[in-house]
RNA sequence: GGGCCCGUAGCUCAGUGGUAGAGCAUCUGCCUUUUAAGCAGGAGGUCGGAGGUUCGAUCCCUCCCGGGCUCACCA
């Protein structure tokens, strides 16, 4: 650092500022090449990057300059620079400069831009970690001296996005990803709202909160664990249907399927129930998947996923009879215990039928489930917001979708009969004081709101750092998460 | 929180109970179509931190800090 900061010293004594105010661009890396043709009109380009790689040969002098597209080459010639030639002695890779230019084709074959003029735009003082590249005879792009410790491409994501170009294009396809959800949800007619993220009571989903101060009502507050109940109002107020697209905040453990704070997509329609939902929801998938993949088979790890519609629909103990055999509908709290012991699945003492259930279920069916499958019918005691199924009154209307084993959305027909949502509260604030410490408060406002009368709906939640990870073949949520959730550092 | 593993030069990594090495980056010199440029030479380190064992610790032990994987917890 110390040799770059006198070069920074040595430009600025040259009346050279070594960061200057613009510089007109008139090209990217990436078009030049894809536009350059040998025989047409001679090309006149003005592009800004970083350099990435120099090669300096006495008189002439080779650069890779990287832009937000891509790289390309430059060809810095003493003839043509002159004196000027002499200051590329302090620039180093990691500095970012303009240049202007002829493009052309070299000797060995390479699309490149012959410098007529150049300038400093920004002298980085930093080194940056020098990735070498090169592509071999049958094309494929090796990698020398990659920059792969993890806990300096997340805690500097930016060096990881300068050195790594495959991690931009997963951002790049995130950012895709999601602005198509809001296309496809728009072209439907629903809205996009805002709801509060402090809450002063925290529900819409089993989970422990983030606690926050307001100072001047002096109250705690709480950091959201979901959307449900407000966008639930908001029906009740008369949307036909509403999303958001927000963070939610759960102050649990981090792993790599779980940051404390993620980005959820809830959508709650009217008048819908959960087989429309099933039906909306893998077609939304679908189709945000072609749009960025271009193709309805993707690769996940060693698996290939098919997310053509319609997915298989299996009703949780179906699944579970299948994969464990064991039928484990209508067995009481005691019962589902010793089955669970005999499966080798260790349950805490504390947890009710409904959690048993779901431990059996996450340990020994869902790793199984590896294309999109619609889990359906809950156990009551699991969904303390979802509608009691229309054939079975100890099940509840809802379903999960799971890809790869990732639970990827949850959704139900929403429970609208204030009378039994009072009654689901109470057996939540049962569980509460038995020591479960994720069970539901009891929200007066949210009971009230349904008493005025909500329509029958259909409600869905859409983890979308999970999608992520399935639609850019990514294993652990921290290569989906531009910062992901670290310890400070020292 | 438990288990296993890791932390050595800017980056990627070797290594040994006698205070350290490679490649790339960097610096000097040569080089006007190179591309992991090349050739010659040089510099660079509190071996994550603090204790301990030892004549002597980067190496062995303990604790701490940070990270990874995994199990648990958890959607």
């Amino acid at each position: 650092m110390k040799r770059r900061i006198e070069e920074l010293e040595e430009l600025k004594k040259l009346g050279i500022n070594p960061y200057p105010y613009e510089f007109p661009v008139n090209a990217y890396s990436v078009e030049i090449l894809q536009n350059f043709k040998d025989d047409d009109q001679p090309m006149n380009v003005s592009v800004a990057g970083r350099i990435m790689s120099i090669r300096r040969m006495g008189k002439a002098t080779f650069s890779h300059i990287q832009d937000s597209k891509g790289k390309i080459q430059v060809y810095f010639k003493k003839d043509v620079l002159g004196d000027k030639y002499d200051i590329l002695r302090l620039l180093d890779i990691g500095d970012i400069i303009g240049v202007k230019g002829e493009v052309f084709r070299t000797k060995t074959g390479e699309i490149t831009v012959k410098v007529e003029d150049y300038q400093v735009l920004a002298k980085a003082i930093r080194p940056l970690p020098v990735v070498k590249e090169k592509i071999d005879e049958r094309g494929n792009r090796i990698v020398y001296d990659p920059f792969t410790d993890k806990e300096m491409r997340y805690r500097q994501r930016y060096v990881d996005l300068i050195v790594n170009p495959e991690v931009k294009q997963v951002f790049i396809k995130r950012a895709k990803i999601i602005s198509s959800i809001r296309e496809i949800l728009d072209s439907h007619g629903f809205i996009e709202v805002e709801t509060p993220i402090l809450q002063p009571i925290y529900g819409g989903a089993t989970a422990r909160p983030f606690v926050t101060h307001h100072n001047a009502l002096d109250m705690d507050l709480y950091l959201r664990i979901a959307d449900e109940l407000y966008l639930k109002r908001l029906i009740v107020g008369g949307f036909d249907g509403v999303y958001e697209i927000g963070k939610d905040f759960r102050n649990e453990g981090m792993d790599r399927m779980h940051n404390p704070e993620f980005t959820m997509l809830e959508l709650y329609v009217a008048y819908k129930d959960y087989n429309w939902m099933m039906e909306f929801t893998e077609n939304l998938i679908y189709e945000v998947n072609l749009r960025v993949n271009e193709t309805p088979k993707i690769k996940f790890g060693d698996n290939e996923i098919d997310l053509t519609p319609p997915w298989r629909r299996a009703p949780m103990f179906e699944l579970l009879k299948q994969y464990t055999g064991e039928n484990l509908e209508g067995k009481s709290e005691d019962e589902l215990r010793a089955i669970a012991t005999r499966l080798g699945v260790d349950v805490s003492s504390k947890i009710g039928a409904g959690k048993i259930i779901d431990e059996i279920f996450s340990e020994l069916v869902q790793p199984n489930l590896i294309q999109p499958t619609f889990v359906i019918d809950y156990p009551v005691e699991m969904s303390p917001l979802a509608k009691r199924h229309r054939n079975n009154p100890r099940l509840v209307e809802r379903f999960e979708v799971v890809i790869c084993g990732m639970e990827v959305c949850n959704a139900f027909s929403e429970l609208n009969d204030p009378i039994d949502q009072r009654l689901r509260f109470e057996e939540q604030a049962r569980l509460r004081a038995q020591g479960d410490e994720e069970a539901m408060a009891i929200d007066e406002d949210f009971i009230r709101a349904l008493e005025y009368g909500m329509p029958p709906t259909a409600g869905l939640g859409i983890g979308i750092d999970r999608l992520v990870m399935i639609l850019t073949n990514q294993r652990t949520i921290r290569d989906v998460i531009l910062f992901p959730h670290m310890r400070p550092e020292k």
